[in-house]
DNA sequence: ATCCCGAGGG
DNA sequence: CCCTCTGGAT
């Protein structure tokens, strides 16, 4: 399955727009509950107005939430932003780490945006478990469990660390495109003759392929 | 388990 | 109206 995934999405990348560290982890903040798309429509002017970590730290809390709103759950993401920039100055010299360890211990924080910023920013392999991950990995019979740290370990054991990156955004394009949580295009996946959940949506491919969202498939 | 929260699609 | 969207903290 995953030589056809590799196949399917030979570019899958991260789809947040970015030119540092620092702009990956707030950017990957704003993502939780949010389309990309959204994301990237607000960063543009956020990264302007707040270039360094400073700038985050010493933010008026309104103005930030403003820039923000339309991202959802505004209040706790720019709490987030401003909690992480001021621990990333008191603790860590104003520069994002390049460890797992040390950013998860930031505000906001958890492990799936921690293993985005180390893989996409700091070239680290890095399994990013999120709903995506989840949902395709225990569809595909990968693993059986429902915590992500198993589940990243049962998959650390099936996949190669290089391709651990890969993986993860060749997953992710793959859930967000067909595989969806409600009525994934089985009659249009590429995956169905291996899948041990095919036909949990609907296997007639006229029916399917109206539900594949646009995207890049090769 | 529940809360945070807006926007877009069906 | 309903649902979902690359989570994290309590």
């Amino acid at each position: 399955m995953d030589r056809i995934l590799a196949g399917t999405y030979p570019d899958a990348h991260c789809e947040l727009d970015f030119g540092n560290p620092l702009e990956l982890l707030v950017a990957t903040i704003l993502s939780a509950q949010c389309t990309d798309k959204r994301v990237n429509a607000v960063t543009p002017r956020l990264f302007a107005k707040y270039p360094t970590t400073e700038d985050y730290a010493a933010a008026d809390r309104a103005e930030l939430e403003e820039i923000i709103r339309s991202t959802g759950f505004f209040r706790a993401k720019a709490n987030s932003i401003i909690g992480m920039a001021q621990s990333l100055c008191e603790r860590f010299g104003g520069e994002v780490p390049g460890r797992l360890k040390d950013l998860v211990t930031l505000p906001g924080v958890g492990r799936k945006t921690a293993n985005v910023v180390l893989g996409n920013a700091f070239g680290v392999p890095g399994i990013t478990v999120d709903t995506h991950f989840q949902r395709l990995t225990r569809r595909f019979g990968w693993t059986a469990e429902t915590d992500p740290v198993k589940i990243e370990q049962d998959v650390a054991g099936l996949i190669p660390k290089r391709d651990w990156t890969m993986m993860s955004h060749r997953l992710i394009w793959h859930g967000r495109r067909m595989c969806h949580a409600r009525r994934p295009a089985c009659g249009a996946c590429p995956l169905a003759v291996l899948c041990p959940s095919y036909g949990i949506g609907p296997t007639d491919p006229a029916e399917a392929a109206k539900l594949v969202r646009p995207g890049p498939f090769s």
